[in-house]
This record gives C-alpha cells, structure tokens and sequence, in this order.
RNA sequence: GUGGCCGUAGCUCAGCAGGUAGAGCACCGGGUUGUGGUCCCGGAUGUCGCGGGUUCGAAUCCCGUCGGUCACCCCA
C-alpha cells in the first residue's frame, strides 16, 4: 500500500477542527489567565526514574532512544515523554522551588503521552488543560474549591454541553474501608469505581475477590458508592451506614466544605459521589471527575495529592484538576457536537480577472490584511463563476472584484448575493465575519 | 499485554455458491461565451491492506503478516 495509514491513538484533525481546538484551548486558557494562574511550559522528556517513581509501573511510557545510541550504553535509556502534566509540575517545582512564590498556582496546557491501546477517548498523544496550586507544608482546603471554580469556568466558556463535577474524598473512602475492617482500601476502591459497569453483583464479586471483602463488608462499599447529592445531604446517608473511624469524619468534613464551597459560587456543578475513585497514585483527599452528562465519558479529573513533591525535609502538597482537550474534541467531533462557520481563516478572496491584474489584486490584499482582515488571492484568472465557487467551498463569505478601468471595486457577500462598491482602505466585514466562528450544534 | 470484529474508489459501502470490480456521495468538464449554489449531460478514479498457498483461474477459499476498531486492563 502505497498511501499511509492513519496512526491509530495520534489524532491529527482537518483544518476546521484545528480552528476549533484553537478556539477551545484559546478560550480555556485565557478563563485560567482570568483566575491568576500563571503560564508554565515543561519540556516533553522526564528521566524515566521520575517517571516510574512512587510505583507508576503500570504506566505505559514512550521511551527515547537515540537512533546511533551505543547498544551498551546505557545512559541512552533514561528518557521517557510524560504521560501527564503532573508528574513533570511536580518535578519542575523541586527543581525551581528557589525561584517560586508560594502558594505557586500554574496552568499548563500541553500534549502528553501514553502507550496505552487506543479506543474512543482514548489516545496515545493527546492535549491536557490543567491547573493546579502548589504550596510549602500545608495547603489550605479552599484551594480544592478553587481549580474546581476555574475548571468550571473555563468549561462554561466553551461551546460545549454543562459538566458536572462529579467529586469525593479519599479519606471518605478509606476511612470506610477501614472502620469496617477491609484488607486491601486500593482493591476496594477499584472495585467501586467499576459499580457503574459490573452492577451491584459483579461489585459483590469484585470486593470479595480481589479486596478479601466478606460479602456483608462488600455490600457495605457498595452502599457507600451508591451515595450520592449535590449538598452536605450526603453526610447523613454515610452517617446511617453506621461506620466509624476517624479519617472517615475528616473525609466528611472536607467533602462538605468543597461540595458547599463549590455550590455556594456556581450552581448545578458539582455533586458530591462516593463512587469516584479516579487513578490510585497519588491523590490523598479531594478526588474530581468532569463528566460530560449524555456522553458517557469522563473528560477530566483531578485532585489533591498531599504529596506533590517532597525534598529532603521540604513537602509540597497541591491540588489540581485536568481537562481532557483531546477526549473532549475526540467525543465532540464523533457527534458532529461542534461546528465551526468555516474551515479557513480567510474572510476575502479577492478575484483575479486576468493574470496582468494580479499586481493590483495583491494590493487590495494587502489593504485588507493591513486592518486586520484574513485575505487571500485567487490561485488563478478563471472565470468569475470558478473563482466564486472556490471561496463558496471553503466558507469563504467574501469575494473582491476589482474594479476594471475607472471601474470602483466591488465586493459581493456569496452568502446572501449582495454585492456592493467597496474601497480596500476602508471596507470591513461584520465583525462576527472576521474570524470563523465555533458553535456547539446541540448534538 | 489478552480477546472479538473488520481491511474493496477521496468518503460510505455493495460484490464473496471462485470466472481478474460496481453504486451513491464527492471531484473534473460541458450546457451557461467572465458572477457560484439548482438542474441536465458527460468523464476520471482502484497493485480489492501486504505476503504466501490451493486452483486452469482468487476481491471471494486457506495460512501468515500488518493495520484499523471494540472490549478487558488502566486512565484525560
């Protein structure tokens, strides 16, 4: 075969779902700006033993070799690209420490990378958003409530169906788990976080088997995961479950404060559910999942990891939350979710009546591009028809005629058939034509 | 890494009781002699994923391989 296949989990979109990712991560960005978190850009590559470290070996990481590397020198082994933006954050905290304020509040956005079988929303090379805040020692529980708000109003921002922040507490959980004398809290808290896919009696399954749960301790978990609210509601049905321990009070009281904090702000966001487990590494409390309500998947998540980073006697506890940008557009675009007015830049094509002219169309582009107007010239002198039919299949609203002789210009709306003199110097198109325009499409 | 399904035109697919390819959409040209879209007429398009085997003959059957896809695992 001689044409190339596609690299499956490297998603690579045609021009007018590029304007649209640039759009959304423009709008992302600039909603993390208006919260005061500052720029950071890391480098692609981690040493692998960063990578790797608090036993991320189920990790699928994409190593760098040299092509001319020396078979027996092992120096050549050590990077690895990261598979998310927090392992390198934490990394690049320790390494600056001495040159940051903190609390150090940071939004990246940035690909990252994963060696994992690729399925829907699932890619190998795919662009996290994310935020999080960093400080010495001890970080206070508003900032949970806080990346929550800006994730929040980042999403709101965007032409794309109302999230729910769906949220929990790690310590709820284990603090459960342990108050009822279960062997293996991370066995457990997997097996929850599966409920919505095995049901109630895989779940059973799950917890005896693989948490060495008796089924009266499983029945107990799957209670847990079945309380959920969006207010305070939830501390009483745990209450009722009739566990105690004492990191499942704490658990209680700062997934009240988040659950309240948030709602307090932004109504119909976030709901407090106990099933949330989200990945096992390093979160320690507070754990997110953005859901996409009618979609099925999550595209986000996040946390607060006591344990950031640490040096010698220096601990950096932060919290964080993702967006998913790549799952998000992935499961958008399969539902035709999202539509973008054109899928070029360009607002004018100016005609070209005969070769000996172009000169002269070229200036009318320049005028036009010199205030700001997206330009382009037609590829070649074709009839008036062919070169209206070119803009028309690109979405391109306007085309130039130049005016012949002591004929004025003219320029004519191919949307609408309007056409009327204009002058290069002074024309301008409705602003709402100026850029193409991304729209969600109710999908 | 494990398992199911699938690879035919740019796209969606048909063709498979073996007889060397077709439709729709898209594209190009013309009708419309320098102002598109509708309509009508005409046109081009493929190493049928790749390699091997069976056969007089393979898109079709068999084996292998590569790729895609879905599920598991795990997660954005």
């Amino acid at each position: 075969m001689t044409t190339p296949t596609p690299l499956s989990g490297f998603p690579e979109w045609l021009p007018g779902q590029r304007i649209i990712e640039q759009q959304i991560v423009e709008r992302i960005r600039r909603t993390f700006e208006l919260h005061g978190f500052a720029p950071l850009e890391t480098r692609a590559v981690e040493p692998l033993d960063q990578l790797l470290r608090q036993g991320e070996t189920s990790k699928e990481v994409y190593v760098l070799r040299r092509l001319q590397a020396d078979a027996e020198d092992p120096s050549d082994a050590g990077l690895g690209l990261h598979f998310d933006l927090t392992v390198p954050f934490a990394r690049y905290v320790l390494e600056h420490a001495g040159k940051l304020q903190f609390p150090f509040r940071r939004y990246q956005i940035q690909p990252a990378w994963r060696g994992e079988r690729p399925q829907e929303g699932r890619y190998r090379e795919f662009t996290q958003a994310d935020i999080d805040v960093v400080d010495r020692d001890d970080l206070p529980l508003h900032h949970d409530v806080e990346v929550v708000l800006a994730a929040a109003d980042a999403l709101a921002g965007l032409p794309v169906p109302p999230v729910r922040i769906r949220t929990n507490n790690r310590k709820v959980c284990e603090g459960f788990y342990r108050g009822l004398g279960i062997d293996d809290p991370a066995a457990a808290l997997r097996a929850v976080d599966k409920l919505d896919k095995v049901g109630p009696d895989g779940g059973v399954r799950l917890l005896t088997e693989t948490a060495g749960a008796t089924e009266a301790q499983a029945k107990a978990c799957l209670s847990l995961g079945e309380i959920n609210a969006p207010d305070a509601a939830f501390v009483e049905r745990v209450r009722a479950l009739g566990v105690n321990d004492p990191l499942l009070d704490e658990g209680l009281a700062e997934l009240t404060a988040v659950v309240e904090g948030v709602a307090a702000h932004v109504p119909d966001v976030v709901v407090a559910d106990l099933s949330i487990a989200r990945g096992l590494d390093y979160y320690t409390g507070t754990v997110f999942e953005i859901a996409l309500p009618g979609f099925g998947l999550a595209i986000g998540g996040g946390g607060r990891y006591d344990n950031l980073a640490s040096a010698g006697t220096d601990r950096y506890p932060g919290v964080g939350i993702s967006i998913g940008v790549t799952r998000l557009l992935g499961v958008l675009f399969a539902r035709d979710a999202l539509t973008v007015s054109r899928p070029v830049p360009t607002c004018v094509l100016v005609a070209v009546p005969d070769e000996a002219s172009r000169p002269g169309c070229d200036r009318v582009a320049t005028a036009l591009r010199r205030r700001g107007i997206a330009t382009e010239v037609s590829p070649s002198a074709a009839k008036f028809g062919k070169q209206i039919r070119y803009a028309d299949r690109r979405g391109i609203p306007y085309v130039w005629f130049p005016g012949a002789g002591d004929a004025g210009d003219e320029v004519k709306d191919i949307r609408s058939g309007d056409q009327m003199a204009a002058d290069a110097a002074t024309w301008s198109p409705p602003e709402a034509d100026l850029h193409p325009v991304v729209a969600g499409s109710g999908g």
